[in-house]
DNA sequence: CCATATAAGACCTTTTTGATCCTATATTGC
DNA sequence: GCAATATAGGATCAAAAAGGTCTTATATGG
């Protein structure tokens, strides 16, 4: 339905907070979820793939939590959302060449990749500095 | 995710379809679907719908099928998949002020009012004429 | 070793999407 | 009028995605 998913406006949510808190500070999931207004469980789920994936750091046990895993100025908005919820992709035919088979010829195709492109690269624009005001 | 369904896909596949034939011809809802490799049955759904809303129109019985509701140069992308899909809507803050709550001081909330204006105008520029190329 | 805090995955519910089927209704031609 | 044709409309069903909860590891610091 051409749409963000919840886990994706969670992520960015959490990402902008973190950049808005003090360069190395470690912050508990707890705190984070609270700013943010998400439940603690899904943000955690959420949190651990951006973890796996790099954007954030993560740390166990007393005194462990969150940080970005990259300067603010160097996260854009596109890698968080592409993270969370896969490459951005408008149409079946822009997953690979041939997955739709009408693509050599259909003069719809080229408008969705254009489409596309304009899309990821204005997401690639902002990065959490510009979002977080710092 | 992000991506348009095959309904939207389908019922574009359908209109440059029709835009495609001589100008008044009655297509039979079997033709097109055979052009446009969908199943009548899903079809017929979809262009019963555009009819409600104008974009085609439609004749029963004998000698019946569907044509253009208006020149295909009156009819954008951007119509069809909204007709289809409801308003290309990218994030639920943008669905009305007051939805998300944080709308009035999330850093993030423009953004995808700026990305969804643009994706809405770059639809908006392809009619069917372009598209059928005719 | 105990309290803390994330990691990982199982599990469940609801919503959306994709698709089919059946019946009604309108139109044409005989 | 009647039969053949073709869309209208609704009921129904299965599969997939999304949203969310819970339980059990595992690492860390004191
Ligand atoms: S836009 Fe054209 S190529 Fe892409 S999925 Fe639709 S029919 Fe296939
Ligand atoms: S982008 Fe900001 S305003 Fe929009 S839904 Fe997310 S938090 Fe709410």
């Amino acid at each position: 339905m051409l749409h963000i998913t919840r886990r994706g406006d969670y992520a960015i949510r959490g990402m902008v907070y973190l950049a808005g808190q003090p360069a190395d500070k470690v912050t508990l999931l707890g705190d984070m979820a609270a700013a943010v207004e998400a439940s603690p469980a899904i943000l955690a789920k959420i949190f651990q793939h951006l973890s796996k994936v790099g954007l954030v750091s993560s740390y166990r046990g007393t005194g462990g939590g969150f940080v970005l895993g990259r300067p603010a100025e160097a996260i854009t908005l596109l890698e968080i959302v592409e993270a969370v919820e896969g490459p951005i992709i408008l149409n079946r035919c822009l997953i690979a060449k041939g997955t739709c088979g009408r693509d050599s010829f259909c003069p719809v195709h080229p408008v969705w990749g254009r489409v596309q492109e304009k899309m990821r690269s204005m997401l690639g624009e902002y990065t959490l500095k510009d979002l977080a005001g710092k």
